[in-house]
DNA sequence: AAGGTTAATGTTTTT
DNA sequence: CATTAACCTT
């Protein structure tokens, strides 16, 4: 019964055998943490701490807790059921269910997506009187979900947190927010983590009652948590304090979403006497592989610290990392396809390969070459099946076929398909509804009765609005399948799609008939809709022998014989975006981004940069990505029809001494090898004159470093740029 | 209210 | 370039 323990190393063992007080699980990439994590999770139930319902177990994505699931069956050979094992967001809706009356949420609210949030968030920006233009609601809504990430709800900020949005509203915009969502009875995402935070810090019998329901927690990619989700975890926790945190620092990529690897450190201050265990042996990559990947994080300050050493027997006979050196990016993707092709003539399967890219735009050049060439893939990510217009009208319909009061699902869906309702048929319901407090639908029926509407407005809005009470009916009596099909039917939204021309329309029809089908397997509608929201996923067109193609934040978690790495040039990778916006931070976390990327391959990796790349409309000029030179020299093979261009760098004199350092001497030394479309700059710009740029105006140069530039713009303000965007003025 | 035009604007996005 | 939101015309 315990030969599970057998098929671990000293190290994974110590990790799963650890079971008493806090313990945090350093595992660096292919160290077999997924393993650790299920095992650790079996030898609890096997050894009769806790049965499967006393253990909380939370992952980031429903993939990962289907794995764990899956694998902890495998292990304790049965389907393991009645578990709390599933995302934050998952876990935290289904104990919010339970209490949402403390949040002024009754248990059959239902949960926003991005979309609605922002739609919401509109109106109320509206209502308050905030110009839109000068302070952009994404910005906002932005503000609002940070605050969230942080476990602050609108009485929690001070106001020296609300500075610098809105003249100083933006606190007032968040707490009128929150009222609207509670009117409308749903919750955004991240109020599914505030709010339980907020209950369970507010109420102690609630916290009590799951102090006694768990008495093991573990938890997954601790690396990626936020504050708020830290912030749940150690009031779970602070009882028995059993709880395992797996993470890995250098595989921290979402600050930008609020995650906070401090947590990491925090950890141990806050659990006094946890122990830490490291994972170091990779039983996934081959030697060259892994040592340059530790060459290149070695470059971050405040790691950890943790040195992978290989684990698997055949790892020091792999193949150097590639670097090539391309002219262009058509070059790149032709490059890319035939050693896709050439591999799979070898034997190769096209599912043990991947082409990761920095940005999503990039799939498309890839997608193009391998079209022409016949070679199979799939693009993992993108919209994701929820995302789709068509199933976010068709839960729009079922929302408010549950909640009648959901406003958002109304507005959505009263002119789809069309009904005559316009601009300002919607403005008089929303005006009824403010002046009698009452929902849109029951304003549209206030408005119907007193005949305030007319026409085929009046007589198309009145059928929807007794379609709802029939519908509404229906779900009691014969359930929520028959009546979903029932509401697209009668609501003329199915018929919208088939007397559409467009080439999407039948997949949309199919997509449709997809939701219905998916519905079979859930006993009520609310049910089905928080799976929708919080879980469902595209079916990722597994079937077939293809090449992936995705974005390198995709990637965590996945690995593949071959990885390919595109577009390691500047500005695209380090990406010039974060770099302006949060400097050094973004560069350490473009670098593990970087990290993630090379720790993918199992047997290759290859690393591409294009000297040309049409980006948009023109072709612009790249050099290499300082992680290139980052690379361990013994670890990496240099080719490609632009090696010329390393040549002339490593070779060309230093021609500028002295006065002013490090001034883009790699950029000049490239434009000058290919056409100069861009003249070269011939001096340095020094620190505190006055230059212009196209897009910022006019500045002065507050600090130099390599080709960048820290510019106080006029009016921009503080921002980095390239020299070569700046004239001297 | 609907359809067609122009102008703005381009990272990553587990839930 | 190519997509989408805002705008203007019928």
């Amino acid at each position: 019964m315990t030969d599970y323990l057998a098929r671990l190393n000293a190290e994974q063992r110590e990790a799963v055998e650890t079971l008493d007080g806090p313990l945090l699980v350093l595992a660096g990439a292919g160290t077999g943490k997924t393993r650790v994590l299920t095992t650790r999770f079996a030898h609890i139930l096997v050894t009769g701490r806790a049965w499967p319902g006393q253990v909380l177990a939370v992952t980031f994505t429903n993939k990962a807790a289907r794995e764990m699931r899956e694998r902890v069956s495998a292990i304790i050979g049965r389907p393991a059921e009645g578990l709390w094992l599933g995302t934050f967001h998952a876990l935290c809706a289904r104990m919010l269910r339970r209490h949402a009356e403390y949040v002024g949420l009754s248990p059959s609210f239902t949960i926003l997506d991005a979309d609605d949030q922002l739609r919401l968030l509109k109106q109320v920006m509206e209502a308050e009187r905030i110009d839109a233009k000068r302070w952009a609601p994404p910005a906002m809504m932005g503000l609002i979900q940070r605050w969230k990430d942080r476990g602050l709800t609108p009485a929690r900020i001070t106001p020296a947190e609300d500075t610098d949005f809105a003249n100083r509203r933006a606190r007032h915009v968040y707490a009128a927010y929150q009222a609207r969502l509670a009117s409308l009875n749903v919750a955004d995402f991240g109020d599914l983590l505030l709010h339980m935070t907020e209950i369970m810090r507010a109420q102690p019998d609630v916290l009590a009652q799951y102090h006694r329901a768990f008495r093991y927690i573990l938890v997954d990619e601790y690396q990626d948590t936020n504050l708020v989700q830290y912030l749940w975890l150690r009031l779970l926790a602070q009882s028995h304090r059993n709880i395992c945190c797996v993470g890995d620092d250098d595989q921290s990529i979402y600050s930008w979403r609020g995650a906070e690897v401090e947590n990491i450190l925090r950890f141990e201050k806050d659990f006094p006497g946890a122990k830490i265990v490291r994972l170091e042996a990779n039983y996934r990559s081959t030697e060259p592989i892994l040592a340059a990947a530790s060459g290149l994080i070695a470059h971050n300050e405040g790691r950890l610290g943790k040195t992978l050493r290989p684990g698997r027997n055949d790892a020091a006979n792999g193949e150097k990392v590639s670097v090539i050196a391309l002219w262009d990016s058509d070059e790149e993707a032709r490059m890319v396809g035939e050693r896709i092709e050439a591999l799979r003539r070898d034997g190769n399967s096209l599912a043990e390969m991947a082409v990761l890219v920095r940005a999503g735009f990039q799939t498309r050049a890839f997608e193009e070459r391998l079209i022409v060439l016949g070679v199979p893939y799939r693009v993992i990510g993108g919209l994701r099946f929820y995302e789709r217009q068509e199933i976010r009208d068709a839960i729009a319909y079922l929302r408010i076929v549950v909640q009648p009061a959901d406003d958002l699902a109304f507005e959505r869906i009263v002119n789809v398909p069309r009904r005559g309702v316009g601009e300002a048929a919607l403005r008089t319901m929303h005006e009824t509804a403010r002046a009698d407090g009452i929902p849109l639908l029951d304003a549209a029926a206030k408005l119907i009765a007193d005949g305030a509407l007319k026409g085929k407005l009046k007589s198309s809005v009145d059928e929807l609005l007794r379609g709802f009470a029939r519908w509404r009916q229906m779900l009691d009596r014969d359930g929520p399948v028959v009546t979903a099909a029932t509401v697209l039917d009668e609501s003329g939204y199915t018929d919208m799609w088939q007397k559409d021309k467009s080439p999407e329309a039948p997949g949309r029809l199919e997509n449709l008939k997809e939701l219905v089908r998916a519905l079979a397997d859930f006993e009520t509608l609310a049910g089905f809709l928080d799976h929708v929201s919080l879980v469902m996923e595209n079916e990722e067109n597994a079937e077939g022998d293809r090449v992936s193609l995705m974005t390198l934040h995709g990637a965590k978690g996945l690995e593949f014989d071959t990885v390919f790495l595109p577009g390691w040039e500047e500005g695209l990778f380090p990406n010039q975006r974060a770099l302006d916006e949060s400097g050094l931070k973004a560069l350490e976390e473009e670098r593990r981004l970087a990290y993630v990327g090379l720790t993918r391959a199992r047997r290759r990796a290859i690393v591409s940069h294009a000297a040309n790349r049409r980006i948009y409309a023109n072709w612009q000029t790249s050099i290499p990505s300082r992680f290139i030179d980052e690379l361990p020299d013994a670890e990496i093979e240099r080719t490609g029809s632009a090696t010329l261009a390393r040549e002339v760098r490593l070779t060309a004199p230093t021609v500028f001494t002295g006065q002013f350092p490090l001034v883009a001497r790699r950029t000049r030394v490239v434009e000058a090898w290919e056409q100069p479309s861009r003249p070269a700059r011939q001096e340095a710009i020094p620190v505190g004159s006055r230059v212009f740029h196209q897009k910022f105006g006019y500045g002065t140069v507050t600090a130099a470093e390599d080709d960048r530039l820290d510019v106080a713009f006029d009016r921009a303000g503080d921002k980095r740029v390239l020299d070569r965007f700046v004239e001297p003025a």
